[in-house]
DNA sequence: AACTCGGGGCA
DNA sequence: TGCCCAGAGTT
């Protein structure tokens, strides 16, 4: 069992400063996390959000979905990037889950990885959040910060992904998700991160490669 | 492994 | 203005 010297500390560090997670528990139905998560792709909250609540208030079901018009949900989703893609996946999500799971998202990754705009992430966020189940989503923020912390030391974020299971306890996956990805959004950017700003420093692998 | 989608945020 | 991004699919 892989072990962190610096995990109480990080924790409270991340309870103490960033706000309590709540962008991908907000939804009421796992289909509209799944919704919500997919629109994500390579773009900020608060352009998904803005986006979901409008969406959501109109549209509420695989059904509500299936049958639109895919110019017509382009309309609604086009201040997010991407857009295009997105709405074909939704579409075609919705209509996948009508006819293969009775109108529910599935459960498993392998179900959930079937689904066109369904990588390994968004599978992740979903079985986590919607569905409880042990995974540890890893997108290229928790992927780099968990690397300059130390926290793994990986090539790939599937290797990532395990590192983390063993390193961080279940019961924080979801928050240190959150924490990680608040903290590479807002201080530990990929480029010109905010060491000056940071006090993780004592723990950084990057911090101390940048300055020896 | 490299390329594409893309509007908005930010320098 | 130009650069970059809370990914995933295609070639």
């Amino acid at each position: 069992m892989a072990s962190y010297p610096y995990l109480q500390e990080l924790i409270k560090y991340f309870e103490d400063r960033y706000p309590a997670p709540d962008t991908e528990l907000n939804f009421s139905t796992p289909f509209e996390l799944l919704i919500a998560t997919i629109l994500s792709a390579q773009s900020t909250d608060r352009q998904v959000n803005k986006v979901t609540k409008k969406l959501f208030k109109k549209y509420k079901n695989p059904g509500d979905f299936a049958s639109l018009d895919r110019k017509t949900l382009e309309r609604e989703i086009n201040s997010i990037g991407l857009y295009r893609n997105k709405s074909k996946y939704i579409i075609e999500v919705s209509n996948i889950l009508i006819k293969e799971y009775g109108g529910k998202v599935p459960g498993t990754r392998k179900e959930l990885l079937k689904l066109p705009g369904v990588g390994r992430k968004t599978a992740n966020v979903v079985l986590a959040c919607a569905f409880n189940k042990k995974t540890f989503p890893v997108d290229t923020h928790v992927f780099r910060i968990s690397n300059r912390l130390g926290l793994v030391s990986a090539k790939r974020t599937n290797e990532a992904e395990k590192q983390l299971m063993e390193v961080i306890p279940e019961e924080k996956w979801v928050d240190m998700h959150h924490w990680l990805i608040f903290h590479g959004r807002e201080v530990c950017k990929a480029r010109n991160p905010a060491c000056h700003f940071c006090e993780l420093k004592p723990f950084c692998n990057y911090y101390k490669k940048e300055n020896d």
